[in-house]
DNA sequence: GCGACTTTGTGCCTGTGTTCACAAGCGGTT
DNA sequence: AACCGCTTGTGAACACAGGCACAAAGTCGC
């Protein structure tokens, strides 16, 4: 799957490598590992929590009142044993023979996902892209109010856009720390993007959607998620590349017990497209 | 990671439970299978390829004409094991003792992404983040020159944006295949994305990027990878909420032995970001 | 030329996520 | 009230990804 879910950034690197010898040592004194353990909810799951709520939210308006985990997995796109379980990290809120209560589990899932509180959030970088995400109509009907926005250039300053004047970067400490912002976007070119993402930070900013193509170093309480859609469209390259190349291999010789030796693709040479070889 | 990466949409349901049993009969004739793997990069470290490949495309500015795997890594942000197996999956190009020559990496990594053939884009939707994708100077100069433009609105057909006059979405399939695009990108509001995703595809497209918040569907041989502002923002705000509540655990009772039973998350009540216990 | 040092490439092991398959449980029906 | 069909929730098996640690293989200095 294209895991986009995948990303590369953003990746807890906690291993529970430490506990594992004083677990075997006595294997009854797991309780606190299990108590974090409970809470941890895997990332992939989060992703999906957060789809089948805006499935489901879909099925509230058409005034559906019970879904199967059959019906919400094909609306999802995942298999229907993996929502189940996904459903089961937030809880027992099904009932057998029935199916969901689509509003139970909006009500639900919200809490697990942390909306029933608002997160305020400032967008950084008003160019082409930051335009969009401050008109973007998604954010505050989710609960994501879109409540400061920044800027390097100074003519910009005091100019509002989707409603709200935009502000000097300069300003984003105070402002941030001022309206309590607690996920940050940058939006900004990627020389800018490592210093915005500092005051950010310094202004208290525990989250971070970044889109500029690079790195961020953060301090670890700092949760970031990058969006890079040159990246994106590079996988879905890759993907293209793979299918024409598995034409191209299903069309000619199809099974070529010569080189059934080891990993082969290293070995080939694509050219327009085309597999060649020596 | 976060794998934001991980995303739903465009998973591979073609599970290999078919062969495993045919592999046992005779453990010698593996190799379709070893054939089909052997081009089978993981998803996650195409994901990552495309993020070296971008750090290499600074080194290479900055002529630097050699890296190792650990200042390569350090760049990227990953552990230098995991980039020297991602990089093996596409084989190997570095000198021991030495490290990698820039130049080449960059090249095999191309090849692999299958960049030496330029995919041309059309952008469905000239919204507010259409027109940001449109005007988006990172697409052409990594290869993916946008070529087309689509708007449901005829006031829009005809007008220049980023030097692309925008067509109507009547217009589709006449020109995706005329210019042969083969990535879409919609950025349509939800309702109309299904019917411009069938559009695409009727034109040959066979790489969508979809930020609709839908969930597209497509024949087995179209590729969708989908970018949910909303849902991004979604799990950003669960690790919030992950992070406040850790952090009331850690003030108030440390360990309650009470509740070390089950799978607890579920009973607790969450109000206003503190953790109330009945 | 030889030895010491550096860095790659990879085998192995651990943990995480996914899928299967089935028991448990609930509602409706006779 | 007992049965039957349907759907959930989950235990167990499996595949995948990540990280360690080390042998192989090269360079540099002498």
């Amino acid at each position: 799957m294209t895991s986009h879910g995948d990303d590369v950034q953003g990746g807890e690197d906690r291993s529970g490598t430490g506990d594992r010898a004083a677990a075997k040592e006595s294997p009854d004194v797991e309780v606190p590992a299990a108590r974090e353990r409970a809470r941890a909810i895997p990332e992939a799951a989060v992703a999906r929590l957060a789809v089948y709520l805006r499935v489901l939210s879909g099925f509230d308006e058409e005034s559906v009142t019970t879904v199967s985990s059959e019906e919400l997995a094909a609306a999802a796109g995942v298999n229907s044993a993996k929502l189940r379980k996904d459903l089961s990290y937030i809880g027992s809120y099904g009932t057998r023979g029935v199916g969901y209560e689509v509003s139970v589990l909006i009500g639900q899932i919200e809490r697990t996902l942390g909306l029933t509180r608002k997160h305020s959030v400032a967008v950084v970088g008003i160019g082409n892209l930051g335009h969009a995400l401050a008109n973007y109509g998604g954010f505050p009907s989710r609960g994501f109010p879109v409540s400061a926005l920044f800027d390097l250039d100074p003519d910009l300053d005091g100019v509002p856009v989707g409603g709200i004047p935009v502000r000097h970067v300069d300003d984003i400490v105070e402002v941030c720390q001022e309206r309590e912002v607690t996920i940050g976007v940058i939006a900004t070119p990627a020389q800018g993007a490592q210093e915005v993402c500092d005051r950010l930070v310094a202004g208290g900013v525990s989250c971070i959607l970044n889109f500029a193509p690079v790195v961020l170093q953060v301090p670890d309480d700092v949760e970031v998620r990058k969006v890079d859609l040159a990246v994106e469209m590079q996988i879905l390259s890759f993907h293209v590349a793979r299918r024409q190349q598995d034409a191209a291999t299903a069309n000619g010789a199809d099974l070529g017990p010569l080189d059934g030796a080891g990993p082969v693709p290293a070995e080939m040479d694509s050219v327009n497209g085309m597999v060649v070889r020596p």
